[in-house]
RNA sequence: GCCCGCGUAGCCCAACGGUAGAGGCAGGGGAUUUAAAAUCCUCAGAGUGCGGGUUCGAGUCCCGCCGCGGGCACCA
């Protein structure tokens, strides 16, 4: 019998499980069916444009990184929509780029077959997901109906001189067979692939993004973006205002030039350097140093960016004297001219004037060289002066020294004089510098937009073909925009993608393509392709309209919908993306085609998701040591057994060894072996990686808990900007809380009256509140206590709607089914968000501390409304407070009304 | 070297300047089970990296350090 009982009971448990596996497909096809996320373009309706950046589809697949995006941005569109705006959440591709290439290149697929297929990919992760993207706007930066209007943009730069060609020393980089843009290079390698760059003199096609400096620093003003990713927008841009000064040589008619932004310390300039590549340089040379110059302007000029790197490291200044002077103009006293590489020609003049006692930089150089030392600047009042290094303060805390008619002024004011002085002679004006460069706006590529150019071809012999490689020049100082009805200029079809180590790019090589005649004359095309920046740089405008087949994008749409309310990606992009996009931006907007100055109002960058909590030993020759005698890990090499790392203070290797957590024991701050408690162990989480074998797959994560479970579990990880590492037994509590949400539904325990009334009306403010704060690992947390409730005492039916309709946004899915289990036919992703009243969300009892001396004594529970007159005299009839007051006169009593009351004694 | 962020129970993380614990993981005990898993109940656990300061009161604000992570790096 009672066997039997049970059975029954069991099978009314599995007869309604909760299985994701049935339940998740179910309702994604529903949403699908029923164009749920549809976008409703209602202008009655206020707006929110919910942006992720679009990811660059890998062969690789979704990342959990990705995901944590993305289910914040879900979790924003679904419930704003709730709240009943009217949401723009689309989703596209990023998908030129050089891994599709390279992929073809190896395994001869086209990288247009082979990006369809990844995006295949990512589409069906994402989709199984339960995000609610409105596919119908979905773009692909490699579709001609989308590139069309990429080329169209460029067009609209080279005719406002804004898309121009140069000769420039670039970066080249021959293992990738492009150059790139100097955002891409980090410390002389590829940030790609990490290869060798070198730098050579090529033509390309640059954009002038530094005619837009300015306002690309002032409009960041107001903007509501991290502040970390503002500074650094702010740093690369590198506004420095100072002033031009001229020194006169002495070869009649030569100048230098030099920027500076301390005017004030020009009494203490003592020697002057040339970048190697100044043009001054071969006339300054005197007979007697110019073999020396020459050798040392070659060998400057050979030096990769890696070489120069490793010098800066080693602080060592080199440097060659030109033989001559130039002039000081403030005191007529005559410096030498030096040749030094750690003056760039690529800012400012490409020359400075060297003021040892003020820049370290320089006082290096001079210590190198014996150059003389002049002191000009002290500080206010007296105080000391560094004795090895230079003293750098300027403003109104320095006053000049040694400065003629200026000695006494603050640093401050003697910039402003002593500028007006030169400038009223003409040797000086004041003068702003950007460390921001013009964009390198080519790539030698296949898989990118063709840059839509051509250029007249000139036969030696008239009757000639190019094709056939008759002698011909092209005439790369005539470019011809093609017009615009004639885009999308196709890229051609190929299958030789290779990269030739040919400046000009495998386009080149397609002769049918490059060449063709018009009106009797011969053309060339631009063989060079655009970089990858190219189409994120307004993909969210055209995210707005991204099926119309005439326009780049309707003004009304675009109205409608700019700008960005809320977008979110990795902070990876602070610079580059956010710049170049906020560049096009502002471009299109002198146009009149966009209607806003800035594309984002609102910015913010998940955490890093880390993979799991590793425990690693370190072993040299078989014997353990402390983990704090290991170095730097070495390059990683692929294969490896265990992870190697330099020993400090020794020529020995390190191998690490992985520990499971039975294997360590905590040991005062950090872990150790439990073996032997004094050998420290490394305990953290490293980033993940394919050569460290932590990725997490979100497939995986998806088959054995869900994705609600997965959603649910990478908003409660912690804080959102946070990095964070990824703990897989942690997600068993996400799985149960998703249980208890279910049961909770589906195994009602029907309480006797609105009990938790109060508790439900806190919980919707709570969830509100903290997913507008992207707080949603404390949403999640105010949802498991009110579930907890909610199974603990019984539920009534607005108690099950309300959790429900919380829940939906993180676990959509689930909240369907039980959406459905409640008597609802409709959907609950069209449901409007709960309502709760202010009132109820206030206790009317509360227990208030008590301190005495700001320690605590205690606790009285009083209502809400409270006198301090009553908190003060229940407080005192305590023992607790009663016993701290002995011996002790009350001298001042402090009481925050509803939090708590301090009674201060002597 | 400079800039930014972060250091709170064994772990992940909460905490308008006002009772250090919301939540989760792991752990102990118990219930259920032939057993295990799962589930449920229950218990315990830190004084907030270190040193100063401001305050009636500091995890929170200020100063100086240490550690970890990220970014920048000869920009005159």
């Amino acid at each position: 019998m009672r066997a039997a009982v049970q059975r029954r009971t069991s099978v009314a448990h599995t007869a309604m499980p909760y299985t994701p596996r049935e339940i998740e497909p179910k309702w994604q096809a529903r949403w699908m069916s029923e164009r749920a996320f549809a976008t409703d373009h209602d202008p009655n309706k206020p707006k929110f444009y919910v942006l992720d950046m679009f990811p660059y589809p890998s062969g690789a697949g979704l990342h959990v990184g990705h995901c944590e995006g993305y289910t914040a941005t879900d979790v924003l569109a679904r419930y704003k929509r709730a709240k009943g705006f009217r949401v723009l959440h689309p989703m596209g591709w990023d998908a030129f780029g050089l891994p599709a290439e390279d992929f073809a290149i190896k395994f001869g697929v086209h990288p247009h077959d082979r990006t369809q297929e990844t995006i295949a990919n990512f589409k069906r992760q994402i989709n199984a997901l339960g995000f609610s993207y409105d596919w119908e706007h979905e773009v692909d930066t490699t579709d001609p109906n989308y590139y069309r209007w990429t080329q169209w943009i460029f067009l609209q730069l080279f005719k406002k001189g804004l898309a121009f060609q140069d000769e420039i020393a670039v970066n080249w980089c021959p293992a990738l067979g492009t150059v790139l843009a100097n955002e891409e290079v980090k410390n002389g390698r590829s940030e790609r692939g990490d290869h060798p760059v070198e730098r050579v003199m090529l033509r390309q096609w640059m954009l002038r993004i530094t005619a837009y400096a300015d306002r690309l620093l002032d409009d960041l003003e107001g903007l509501d973006w991290p502040t970390s990713t503002m500074t650094m927008q702010r740093e690369w841009i590198g506004r420095s205002e100072g002033a031009e000064i001229t020194f006169a040589t002495e070869i009649a008619g030569e100048a230098i030039t030099v920027f500076t932004t301390r005017p004030d310390t020009l009494f203490g300039a003592t020697y002057m350097v040339l970048a190697p590549e100044h043009p001054l340089v071969g006339k300054l040379t005197t007979d007697a140093q110019r073999a020396a110059v020459e050798q040392y302007v070659s060998v400057a000029k050979n030096k990769s960016d890696r070489e120069r790197q490793e010098a800066l490291g080693a602080k060592k200044k080199t440097g060659v004297f030109t033989g001559s002077f130039a002039i000081n103009p403030v005191n007529g006293a005559k410096v030498p001219v030096w040749i030094a590489d750690y003056v760039l020609w690529g800012y400012g003049t490409g020359a400075i004037m060297a003021v040892p006692a003020h820049d370290q930089r320089d006082y290096d150089f001079a210590q190198a060289f014996s150059l003389p030392i002049v002191q000009v600047i002290a500080p206010k009042g007296g105080g000391a002066m560094p004795e090895k290094s230079a003293y750098e303060v300027s403003g109104d805390d320095a006053v000049l020294v040694n400065s003629g008619a200026f000695t006494a002024l603050t640093s401050g004011e003697a910039k402003k004089r002593i500028v007006a002085e030169l400038a009223a002679k003409s040797v000086a004006k004041p003068t702003v510098n950007y460390k921001l460069r013009d964009w390198v706006f080519s790539r030698q590529r296949y898989w990118g937009e063709p840059i839509p150019i051509y250029f007249p071809v000139e036969m030696q012999d008239p009757s000639g073909d190019p094709r056939k490689g008759d002698a011909h020049t092209i005439r790369y100082d005539q470019p011809i925009a093609v017009s615009e009805d004639e885009l999308p200029l196709r890229l051609p079809p190929t299958t030789d993608f290779k990269p030739s180590g040919d400046p000009l790019g495998p386009l080149a090589k397609l002769k049918d393509w490059r060449f063709f005649q018009k009106d009797g004359r011969w053309y060339a095309r631009e063989t060079n392709t655009m970089p990858q920046w190219a189409g994120s740089c307004w993909y969210y405008l055209r995210f707005t309209d991204a099926q119309n087949a005439e326009r780049i994008f309707s003004p009304d749409r675009e109205q409608g919908w700019m700008n960005v309310d809320l977008y979110v990606g990795g902070a990876e992009h602070a610079v580059l993306h956010l710049l170049y996009a906020r560049f096009w931006h502002k471009v299109l907007y002198d146009l009149g085609v966009v209607t806003t100055k800035e594309p984002f109002a609102k910015l913010r960058h998940q955490g890093m998701v880390l993979g799991e909590v590793e425990y690693t030993g370190w072993k040299v020759d078989g014997e353990w040591i402390s983990a704090k005698n290991v170095g730097d890990e070495l390059d990683p090499i692929e294969e490896r057994p265990g992870i190697w790392a330099s020993v400090k203070n020794s020529k020995s290797i390190a191998q690490a060894q992985k520990l499971s957590e039975s294997q360590v024991k905590k040991a005062g701050e950090g872990f150790a072996l439990v073996d032997e408690l004094t050998t420290m162990v490394d305990a953290r989480a490293h980033k993940m990686s394919k050569s460290r074998g932590n990725v997490i797959n979100p497939d995986d994560v998806v088959a054995e808990h869900g994705a609600d479970a997965l959603r649910a579990y990478e908003m409660f990880m912690g804080d959102f900007e946070q990095a964070k590492p990824w703990d897989t037994r942690a997600i068993r509590g996400i799985t149960r809380f998703v249980n208890n949400v279910w049961s909770v539904v589906f195994e009602p325990k029907e309480a006797e009256g609105d009990q938790h009334l109060k508790l439900r009306h806190k919980t919707i403010k709570a969830v509100g509140d903290r997913i507008e704060t992207f707080k949603f690992n404390t949403a999640i947390a105010a949802l498991m206590e009110y579930v907890s409730a909610l199974q603990a005492k019984g539920s009534v039916k607005a108690d099950r709607e309300a959790l429900v309709q919380l829940v939906a946004p993180f676990a959509p899915h689930l909240a369907e089914e039980c959406w459905e289990q409640l008597g609802h036919a409709g959907l609950l992703c069209k449901a409007p968000w709960p309502t709760f009243e202010e009132a109820l969300t206030i206790d009317d009892v509360l227990v208030i501390p008590v301190q005495v001396s700001g320690k605590m004594r205690g606790t009285v529970e009083v209502p809400r409304d409270a006198t301090e007159e009553l908190v003060k005299e229940r407080a005192l009839a305590m023992d607790t407070v009663q016993n701290a007051l002995i011996g002790k006169t009350l001298v001042k009593v402090i009481w925050v009304p509803g939090k708590m009351l301090n009674l201060v004694v002597k």
